[in-house]
DNA sequence: GGTAAGATCAGC
DNA sequence: CTGATCTTACCT
């Protein structure tokens, strides 16, 4: 059950111009699933290390797609455990995007597979609607008041906000 | 062809 | 606060 998303807009003359956003500077062979059908799935390697996984949510030739940053894991924990280690408390199985992809086993290979696909690999669900709180998204250096992250309030799977050390002074303007 | 920054995380 | 680790995109 996702907890914690953010979302992400494309270039200047888009829909949701976002400096923020893989897709800003156009299509490229990394963001190009951005650009194409919703619900399909978009990874990424962040940082040299770790895989973060995107829902492409507009429309085919729009970009825009929700990182997702948290989720409960509600069943299959053993096999969450063993991908994660063995110090790793449960509720911090698919705490962060990198550990989530890591605990769900989602991969680069995974890229632009359709998450609606009832035989796909990794599939995604409509649950029920949640009470979410918003504010700013976590880690980028650009657009860093933007309040495009959402979680659920009170859950302790919910990461923890770290503004980006490049980002410029709070309330300056995107 | 070189290089700096990055939608992160864990350990000190 | 810092190091890990490597891909991408932008610059020359």
């Amino acid at each position: 059950m996702i907890v914690e998303a953010e979302a992400y807009g494309g270039p200047i003359d888009g829909p949701w111009p976002d400096s923020a956003a893989h897709s800003f500077r156009g299509p490229t062979p990394r963001s190009a699933v951005m650009f194409g059908p919703p619900g399909r799935l978009y990874t990424y390697r962040s940082h040299g290390i770790h895989v973060c996984a995107n829902v492409v949510c507009a429309e085919d030739g729009v970009a825009g797609a929700v990182l997702l940053r948290a989720a409960v894991i509600e069943d299959g924990a053993p096999l969450a455990a063993a991908r994660r280690g063995p110090t790793v408390a449960p509720v911090a199985f698919a705490r962060g995007p990198g550990n989530l992809c890591s605990a769900l086993g989602i991969t680069l290979q995974d890229n632009g597979i359709d998450l609606l696909d009832p035989h796909g690999p990794v599939r995604l669900e409509l649950g029920v609607p949640l009470d979410a709180a918003e504010g700013p998204r976590v880690g980028v250096s650009t657009a860093a008041d933007r309040p495009w992250r959402y979680w659920v309030s009170g859950r302790p799977e919910v990461s923890a906000y770290r503004r980006s050390p490049r980002a410029p002074t709070p309330g300056a303007s995107d």
